[in-house]
DNA sequence: AACATCAGTGCAACAGAAGTGCATTTAGTG
DNA sequence: CACTAAATGCACTTCTGTTGCACTGATGTT
């Protein structure tokens, strides 16, 4: 058994032949991936399965979904130590205008804000646009 | 000339009768609105207008785009002292699951953040979700 | 091995929001 | 009033996300 099968295999997720490529592809990215970027990758790929894969990977924890401002869904595969599951693990996510790649800053969480009385926080996202790193070297 | 008549033209928005039957509609509420909730608010009301007419409030600087995670754009009036224009105004925005309401909190600024080596800020949005002080208290 | 069962997949269709092209109306200007 | 440009109305398209249903393939049991 391969380590991707295990990784699935430890979240519950049943290792499909289906779903080690999709782990496979969102794992040789660096950045955040779309749900129609998968579909191009694979152009024999059905759009429902990929839609209900990610579904399934969210679940149960192997991957985050971000909403980087496009209004286009984006995933990520989780790091070994995230929290996602009860949104403990809140870090900051980074979208470049320029070459509209979204990227997780790990390191980075989201400082905690005070919030006016009788306001209840449960979650939060924040996103910061401008120029990724490849792109401000060009 | 009433109030709202000189705002629009001190913005260089012909006051048409459409517009100033929009901006009152948004001043009326202490909430960000969406396009459908305006589309419902005057049932007589086209689509298409009501989507330029916010298009052109937000070029002028009239009111601001508010992506609060749900897919769904909302607008709200910028207060008199609002930067939106040169992204100087960096408010964050409360979601609330409940009543599925997004508010303004104007007086809360989004914290500055350090970013890796070559990234770029230039915008940014922070969204926090959870129960807003109406909600919580029922 | 045959069977029952259920998760996973493929296909089709739908929903909602956003956006565009073009004809028509409306409002400002001389 | 006549002219012009902006604003509006209508039709249509695109894109993402979503669901229903039938089929397939793996799993586990007798
Ligand atoms: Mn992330
Ligand atoms: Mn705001
Ligand atoms: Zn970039
Ligand atoms: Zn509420």
């Amino acid at each position: 058994m391969t380590e991707i099968e295990k990784t699935l295999q430890n979240k519950s997720v049943r290792p499909t032949a289906m779903r080690i490529l999709i782990y496979k592809y969102m794992a040789s990215k660096n950045t955040a991936v779309a749900l129609t970027d998968i579909e191009n990758a694979f152009d024999k790929a059905e759009r429902t399965t990929l839609y209900r894969t990610l579904k399934t990977f969210e679940e149960k924890g192997l991957v985050h979904q971000i909403d980087d401002g496009t209004n286009i869904s984006k995933f990520a595969l989780c790091e070994p130590g995230c929290n996602c599951e009860i949104d403990q693990d809140l870090h900051l996510h980074f979208h470049c205008g320029n070459c509209d790649k979204t990227v997780c800053l790990t390191e980075h969480k989201i400082p905690h804000i005070n919030l006016p009385q009788g306001y209840v926080a449960e979650d939060a996202n924040l996103v910061i646009k401008g120029i990724c790193d490849s792109c401000s070297q060009h």
